[in-house]
DNA sequence: GGTGGGTAGATGACGTGTCAACTACCTTAC
DNA sequence: GTAAGGTAGTTGACACGTCATCTACCCACC
């Protein structure tokens, strides 16, 4: 059993990244709601669209970036698209599938919330910390995430290692 | 507005943070639920009572241990009421108050989630950092956590601050 | 051309978390 | 003692996420 069990090293270190998150989230939810009436989840949504081309995105690739189940996002969509952030159209190509795109709405919202969230991250995640722990973060949750690597991706993959490559990334 | 953004590795940094930490709460969930029909929730405040004295806790102090909203807490002792893992008992000195403890089912639900648990944690997060990066990553969560700091700890901390003095402190 | 398996997405039920009241009690000061 | 303000906890409404299930379509193979 001690042998499953966690090191007190690990336990602090365990503890305090949950502790950590949950703070963060739970900081950052409520100033996008206040200010942009969004959630944490429309924020990442509005995100990928304004980046994405003008026709918008397959919801399995929004999915499959956000790392979202099917059915979260397909619920979450509706909501969205009930308070006009978003639209879908049909997919010519594809008779299943669809198209989601942002409204003006939309974009306006990304729009304005965006420097006030990243504001408000760098303010409570990485004030105080140096370059050196931004990167050694950065290594050790990838480190850690590499297990997770979607579909059978790197695992064994040689080579470049590290999952997303050219990931575009948020703000 | 590039001052208050994020650099690119700050972008990194961040977005394998919320990644890692959605596919291990993700996981944890699923597998502490099939395996023992607990949610994380249930298990932290498993976790805490059964570190408790036998007569229990004062739900405000579950709900400052674990940083959660009140009426949280509320709802969700209704709820593990009202699947017997716990009971609530009156409180003499308080009126208003009330204690939470245990139930044999609780206790033994608690006991049997735990190995599994702790081994979870162990493969998906510990497996393959080594004990340095563990120092590092306790380091900086409880750096960038700082600024969280419940009440009026530290910060000043120039005389008793006073707080609620005697606290019996934890692990 | 039709049958089977896989993929895209929607839906309903349900447990959960937050917010905004609300009740009840304690404490302090007048 | 009683009014004012704080603290402990509850409640209802509502947004959210997951699971299981369902429909519709694509593709490949016979």
């Amino acid at each position: 059993m001690s042998d499953d069990w966690l090191s007190a090293d690990e336990q602090q270190a365990w503890r305090s990244f949950l502790s950590l998150h949950s703070q963060l989230s739970a900081r950052l939810n409520r100033q996008l709601q206040t200010d942009s009436k969004l959630s944490i989840a429309d924020y990442e949504v509005l995100v990928l669209l304004s980046e994405a081309p003008e026709c918008g995105m397959r919801p399995f690739e929004i999915a499959m970036k956000l790392q979202w189940e099917q059915s979260r996002l397909s619920h979450h969509m509706a909501r969205m698209q009930r308070r006009g952030l978003v639209v879908k159209e049909e997919c010519a190509d594809d008779g299943r599938g669809a198209f989601l795109a942002l409204t003006p709405g939309g974009r306006a919202a990304i729009e304005g919330a965006a420097p006030g969230h990243a504001a408000m991250v760098r303010k409570l995640f990485f004030d105080g910390l140096t370059a050196e722990q931004v990167t050694a973060l950065h290594e050790i949750m990838s480190q850690a995430g590499a297990k997770f690597a979607p579909a059978g991706s790197a695992e064994l993959c040689d080579g470049t290692g590290d999952g997303d490559g050219e990931s575009s990334d948020e703000g």
